[in-house]
DNA sequence: AATTTCATGTAACCAGTTACATGATTCA
DNA sequence: TGAATCATGTAACTGGTTACATGAAATT
């Protein structure tokens, strides 16, 4: 079984990154140290064996920017295989798994399948995130429901947390959902 | 620098039911199987080496059961340093950090505060969770507020994700936190 | 002149994953 | 008799962590 090339989330957002703009190992390096993507991390020891990871996997060609000067940087785009395994991932079913183990891919996941594929992909990827995180929410109501009644308190208090937080999860699929339904009937989607 | 015993999250996860009840190596898969725990890995992979380690710092200790039967299992259970260590984790400061990369970390922080070390401390670490929590929706507001405004919708929801999930832990703290205050005046009265 | 920022990396270590392996016991 | 379950482990691999290292350029 050949193995994915984009395995890890760090190189799912990485990849994701370069295909809105070319970056360098800082530059990326920056977006993770300074906005809300700062969930993943900057540090050199995780950003640049990923970067050489993608790029021998051939999904990202470097190009040297300031070649010349005594300071030149690596500069990473995507290549047409990149885009290709990218799209792949992006457009992959919404798995059970997946939002118990890997809800932050799946946010990554929808902000790139937005700027990438547009809104007709995002609707139908918000639509089986939707299904799979309240076929959840059930399987955690049934967990709830099979606790002794004598069980202490905060046991259950955790498991309530858990079902918030699914159930805000799905809340806010369908919010974007409407949301992007309605305020949509102009149409501006992504291109290739 | 003396390195922290209970490194990993799994660390906790193992030592904190170990703690609740002495457990073989068998029995912590099989609750990571089949409960709301099932956000921790069952493999033998990771669970028999991660035992090997606790005992090896010896926070847990071993004893075979059914010797001399020929299906022996070991039983682990708390050591009085064991015991001691993961008070130490218990009851340490709930920091920046940890709300952001360390959300599940701090939930089982939560329920075994709750079963080992009583309401009270259970409170005052809700308190340090709201505290922390709430501080990091300022952060992530501002973020939010410093978005040109020709950003594309996308990158807006994604943020408004963990925007709803932050304020949503905030709200399940506060809730919790009123729960056990009321609930021990009356000593015994169930939240609604 | 000193500090910060730009820019790239390596090395040792740690922990988790997948897959494999073994063999007893219980139950259909 | 054969499948499922009990029970414990190992080996190869992957990827992320911390810490270290280097040095130019810009800023103060």
């Amino acid at each position: 079984m050949k193995k994915e090339p984009t395995g890890s989330t760090l190189s799912l957002a990485i990849l994701g990154l370069i295909a809105q703009a070319p970056c360098s190992g800082y530059d990326v390096r920056k977006v993770f140290a300074t906005t809300p993507m700062g969930h993943f991390s900057a540090s050199p020891g995780a950003i640049y064996p990923a970067l050489k990871r993608l790029e021998k996997d051939g999904l990202i060609g470097g190009t040297v920017d300031r070649a010349q000067t005594l300071r030149p940087r690596q500069v990473y785009s995507l290549t047409a295989k990149g885009r290709k395994a990218l799209c792949d991932v992006l457009v992959r079913p919404v798995r059970r798994e997946d939002v118990i183990w890997h809800m932050d891919q799946l946010m990554l996941r929808f902000v790139f399948i937005g700027n990438t594929l547009g809104r007709k992909a995002t609707c139908d990827f918000l639509k089986e995130f939707v299904r799979e995180v309240e076929a959840y929410v059930v399987e955690l109501q049934g967990h709830m429901g099979r606790f002794p009644p004598d069980t202490p308190p905060y046991a259950r208090l955790g498991l309530q947390h858990g079902l918030h937080s699914y159930r805000m999860n799905a809340q806010w699929a369908r919010r974007a959902l409407r949301g992007l339904q309605e305020g949509s009937e102009g149409d501006k989607g992504a291109e290739a």
